[in-house]
DNA sequence: GCTAGTATCTTGCAATACAATATAGTCAGG
DNA sequence: CCTGACTATATTGTATTGCAAGATACTAGC
């Protein structure tokens, strides 16, 4: 759907920002992220982002048994996650509006 | 400004946008980017997307001298570029909406 | 036992932004 | 005339990142 080129270093704070909406685990991001647009978000993109975010103490995991599989790893966000997130949708916001200003003159020809 | 991750992407659309609304050439794209807001984008960036574009025929560029310095490459879009630049808009709108429904919960805590 | 669903993780690849560097034309000041 | 600043295009090498493919393993139903 959306290509994966335009996703680079969003996906990133998405995650962030849907641990931040509630504790979850890695195979449930990938069914949020799917829900809210972003696409099929699979494992081989998701897991080394949780990896990194973890390296980068931006968020903590903890291990929790499963009801039906594997154990999960739960992850929250750290102090430094929150401001991480914070940056994130500054830039975000500032991309969008450079967008807005470059299509601004585009009336749909 | 902007991380250069985030606009991974966007700028091959970016750049197709700003010819599309004027004949220009490479130079000039990059101060047009800068005054829309995308921050410095120097010329490691904005030449080899220039060619990637032209090789993909998306654009075509034609020599005219330039009035102080040397000779200026003007670029237009071919009829795929202007798809190209229909399709790159249509995902550009699903990513917003993919982000906006991520922050909508988002009640800035 | 076998299959399907759940769950985590690793490896290798392709795409891409950018710093650094090279080349060269124009023009003003000394 | 020549040196530096500005204009202008192009290439090389590096770091980051999304993802396909595959490995591992737990649970449940047939």
């Amino acid at each position: 759907m959306i290509p994966s080129q335009m996703l680079k270093g969003l996906l990133e704070g998405a995650i962030l920002e849907v641990i931040r909406g509630n504790e979850t685990y890695a195979y449930e991001i990938s069914n949020h992220l799917e829900t809210f647009g972003f696409g099929e978000i699979s494992e081989g993109t998701i897991y080394p982002i949780i990896l990194r975010l973890q390296k980068n103490q931006y968020i903590t995991g903890e291990n929790r048994p499963s009801p039906s599989g594997p154990k999960r790893k739960y992850y929250r966000l750290t102090p430094a996650g929150f401001d991480y997130l914070d940056t994130f949708k500054t830039d975000w916001h500032k991309l969008q509006s450079a967008m807005r200003n470059l299509l601004k003159g585009d009336d749909g020809v």
